[in-house]
DNA sequence: GTAGGAATGTTATGTAATAACATCGCAATG
DNA sequence: CATTGCGATGTTATTACATAACATTCCTAC
């Protein structure tokens, strides 16, 4: 739970903040944040929405980064691997992580109405599905959890067919 | 709860009544099970592994049924519409659903041993994940809850580096 | 008998992801 | 200091997944 949630917030500063958390947790682990990596975590920062690997590709492209996709996507690979970003699989792209300093199998909340993303820790083991697992003897390595509707905002603006 | 699970089963059984209650189904909601789309839930049916709509489009193909990616994709919307299939996100394929007479949300469990996919029904309200949306003021319309892991014949087997 | 709606046919295009292989730069080691 | 190994990039090509847009057919209801 703690979603960050569909409230304002100080984007700059969250979004320092997950630079620097990436930063100390590449120096701790002898990993490079090279630039290409860091930058698609600015871009992802730069939103709370998520970002398709091909917009991403885009950017970097304007940016005189290479115009391949495996550009992107090793990019995007790494931040993944590392806990920084997460695909969000409904929609086939991908978005920065709102809660990077805690191990975790993220949650998403997807609104239709205005395509922004809010991230929630579950507890996998804990869920119906967690249960249903331990039933079957299903050995669970990685959960995609995803809700799709409409936001508090939205809602309140009589947003998308509420 | 209640998976069907990772089980052995009388595949015949299972699959004729699926297509009974489609049947039925459509009979009571004038609804068309047109001989595509019968052929496309006998397809799902015939597995318990999910499968990539060009999979389908090829089958159906052989079978002289059209070429077109439309063909396949306009018969997996109708299935899925109505319940009786579903799209695993995490595999961008398809697969029938196993518990068509009640209303559910799904959630999966694929095996990354054998690729084979339980189906077991969620209650999103009363997960962490409905917990945090409440909490947020988020309106849940539709969920997408899929584990990967290894099912029990896999870890039995020793399988795929357990 | 013809108007409307649902399903299908068909062509084309758009979007997402990976394969395969070459190269480069750096750091450890002998 | 050569060389080997490895992680990261560069590059070309291909594969996989999905939808748009429009024509046609067929049934049914008026």
């Amino acid at each position: 739970m703690a979603a960050i949630g569909f409230k304002k917030h100080n984007h700059a500063a969250c979004a320092r903040k997950a630079i620097e958390f990436a930063e100390a947790h590449c120096r701790a682990n002898k990993l490079q944040l090279t630039p290409t990596r860091r930058r698609v975590l600015e871009l992802l920062l730069e939103e709370h929405r998520p970002l398709g690997a091909y917009d991403i590709l885009q950017r970097l492209t304007e940016e005189g980064r290479g115009a391949q996709p495996s550009i992107a996507y090793r990019a995007l690979d790494f931040l993944i691997a590392q806990g920084f970003a997460h695909k969000v699989e409904r929609l086939n792209a991908f978005i920065a992580c709102t809660q990077p300093r805690e191990t975790h199998t993220p949650a998403f909340m997807i609104c239709r109405g205005c395509n922004c993303v809010a991230e929630a820790a579950s507890l996998p083991a804990r869920s119906p599905l967690g249960k249903a697992a331990r039933e079957a003897g299903f050995r669970i390595e990685q959960t995609v959890i995803e809700a799709e509707g409409l936001c508090p905002n939205c809602i309140a603006a009589g947003g998308a067919a509420a």
